[in-house]
RNA sequence: GGAGCUGUGGUGUAGCGGUCUAACAUGCCGGCCUGUCAAGCCGGAGAUCGCGGGUUCGAUUCCCGUCAGCUCCGCCA
């Protein structure tokens, strides 16, 4: 690079530049050789733009072209010149102009590489995963990344504004009950003993409310040990956020107006600063899911009053057992043939569901094995409740309200894909309130905390605490984005005599919670403010708002299904020295 | 822990019991070419069909297992 000095990025060149001299440096992006004269479609993270290189300027620079591949790594200097008439390209942002190339060195050879670098590419996960290095060179996840630096500087900027303080806590923390698994860390100093990643830092945001910090927030990293999913990697980032003296009402509206400007300042999005609000049971009722997507309609009805006294067995015994009976119009669906439903019926079993019954409804009424046993007035009201016309098919499923709401809410989500339902560009934000606060864990037999173990309930629903857990509502909100859970926080617990209380409540002994949590109940004792917070997924916000199916798309280095990295290999072993200064021992079965 | 989908030259796909001596596109290599922009034209190289086993006279094709990636259930306070 001796004396050559980028002067300009790609495609800060424009006409305005005619006639200077410039310095731009890049990846050959295309190069198109004409024998007596190549263009080159010079890229670098801004863009593309054409650079001719021809003898009649430099005959060294000029053979020099003749030997240039894709991917070499170029600095040219030149002067940006008009491009001819009628060789104008209006598919490129700087296609107006281009650079007669002077001096032309070659700063870098590349092999060429092992898929296309642009955009839309369809390669093999495997391929981008473990080149990258390459992947992250395609304009589009350039792009991505530049909108999630964006993203981040408009939450900093704004939290700022509003008095947030950022502050760091420890990666190096200690394991707790409750939560999913936590990765750990052995302590070489402490033979034995183990840190364990944060899955984020609840705790330490809320003694930093106790420390008088006031407002907190910190772009978090987090770790959780479970199996991944299109947006669930084992490492990602919250937008960790936590205020003192206030209620859920003082949160709610600064959050919208936080994601608000986010919208606006990323991807120049006007959204309507006061979210849709539906309490957790009207969400499970209509759209069988904490997280709805509002986009569309096709809400889950319930008939289970009409499926009571009816003659059909499946529907009157779990009408009458506790469970429900709901339904969903699959609207113009009349036309779907015997195999089409009996698919519907396999994927309803994913979640359960011990069946998927079905009515047509066409021109002569509604047709079906089950209508029989209803007579016209029942068959009226189902009609009825769920505006079914002709050519429609209803599907119903009994069962438990858990796996109705389950197997409903998927099906919904699944027929609006398959009908194209969905809106493309639109952006529907809202809040879930009122969750339980507890869940009650089949397997374990005991009640565990649906959010975590420091959310406030509700006041009214205090006194139910000890006497129907199942019952209180927690002061704890989601943010939903188009179905997808993009935040979740509470009020917190500020008292040492109802954190207990809640230990209690979860099976925890005093002593137990007193080792575990023991820290946390002695700060309460020394002036705790009220407070409460939120946290964003930070990467799955980024991937909606950069329009992608997943949030490896969005995260510079993501890990496999199998948590494994296929660029470096990573988890790897370790050389028996460092196991034995960390007085680990492995046991590890082997596959047969 | 479980279910499903995918795996064929560098890349993306086709082929789904035998004319497969594996096709097409693109990329790659060489030649020609001074206005292209997915440049063009001509020529060339490049695949033990993910791996292992089985069925069969014969397997890229069918079956079983396995590995890898993906989607999902469980799991994820």
């Amino acid at each position: 690079m001796s004396g050559i000095t980028r002067t300009h990025y790609c495609t800060e060149i424009s006409a305005v530049n005619q006639g200077q001299t410039v310095t731009l440096t890049g990846w050959v992006d295309t190069r198109r050789d004409h024998g007596g004269l190549v263009f080159i479609d010079l890229r670098d993270r801004t863009g593309i733009i054409q650079v001719v290189i021809s003898p009649d300027i430099n005959p060294a620079s000029f053979d020099k072209a003749g030997e240039v591949r894709s991917e070499y790594v170029l600095a040219v200097v030149g002067k940006v010149s008009q491009r001819p008439e009628g060789t104008v390209n209006p598919n490129l942002a700087t296609g107006e102009v281009e650079v007669l190339v002077d001096e032309m060195r070659i700063l870098n050879r590349a092999k060429t590489p092992p898929f296309y670098i642009e955009d839309g590419v369809e390669v093999d996960e495997n391929l981008r995963l473990r080149y990258r290095y390459l992947d992250l060179r395609r304009p589009e996840m350039q792009q991505t990344m530049m909108l999630r630096h964006r993203a981040g500087r408009s939450v900093r900027e704004f939290l700022d504004q509003h008095g947030f303080l950022e502050i760091e806590t420890p990666m190096l923390t200690r394991s707790t009950p409750e939560g999913a698994r936590d990765y750990l860390v052995p302590s070489r100093i402490n033979p034995g003993r183990f840190y364990a990643l944060p899955q984020s830092p609840q705790l330490y945001k809320q003694i930093l409310m106790v420390a008088g910090m006031d407002r907190y927030y910190q772009m978090a990293r987090c770790f959780r040990d479970e199996d991944l999913r299109a947006d669930r990697q084992p490492e990602f980032t919250q937008i960790d956020i936590e205020m003192s003296f206030v209620q859920v009402e003082d949160i709610l509206p600064l959050m919208e107006e936080m994601i608000a400007r986010l919208c606006r300042e990323t991807i120049d999005l006007e959204i309507t600063a006061s979210f849709p609000r539906l309490t957790y049971q009207e969400a499970m009722d209509r759209f069988g899911s904490d997280k709805p997507d509002t986009r569309f309609g096709m809400e889950i009805k319930d008939i289970t009053d009409v499926a009571a006294g009816c003659g059909f067995k499946v529907f009157a015994s779990a009408a009458q057992g506790g469970g429900q009976v709901r339904c969903i119009n699959a609207t113009g669906c009349a036309g779907m043939s015997r195999k089409d439903i009996d698919d519907l019926a396999k994927f309803a079993a994913i979640y359960q569901a011990k069946g998927l019954a079905y009515m047509i409804v066409n021109g002569d009424g509604i047709k079906s094995a089950i209508t029989k046993f209803f007579n016209d007035s029942e068959l009226d009201t189902i009609r009825e409740r769920l505006d079914a016309r002709e050519g429609d098919l209803l599907l119903f499923v009994a069962d438990k309200p858990d796996v109705v709401a389950a197997a409903l809410g998927a099906l919904r989500l699944h027929l609006a894909e398959r009908l194209e339902m969905i809106p493309k560009n639109k952006y529907n934000f809202l809040w879930v309130t009122d969750f339980p606060l507890f869940d009650y864990d089949e397997e374990e037999k005991r009640w565990v905390a649906m959010h975590h173990p420091f959310t406030s309930p509700r006041e009214e629903d205090m006194p139910l605490l000890e006497s129907d857990p199942g019952r209180v509502r927690a002061q704890a909100y989601d943010m939903v984005l188009n179905g997808i859970e993009i935040g979740g926080g509470s009020i917190r617990i500020h008292r040492r005599e109802m954190q207990e209380t809640m230990f209690a409540a979860l099976g925890l002994t005093g002593e137990e919670a007193q080792e575990k949590f023991g820290f946390m109940l002695d700060a309460f004792e020394y002036g705790t403010p009220p407070h409460g917070g939120i946290a964003f997924g930070f990467d799955r916000l980024i991937m909606l708002l950069a329009g992608r199916k997943t949030i490896r798309d969005v995260i510079p280095f993501p890990k496999t299904q199998s948590a494994t990295d296929l660029m470096n290999m990573a988890p790897g072993g370790v050389d028996n020295r460092q196991l034995k200064e960390l007085h680990i021992k492995l046991d590890i079965k082997e596959k047969k």
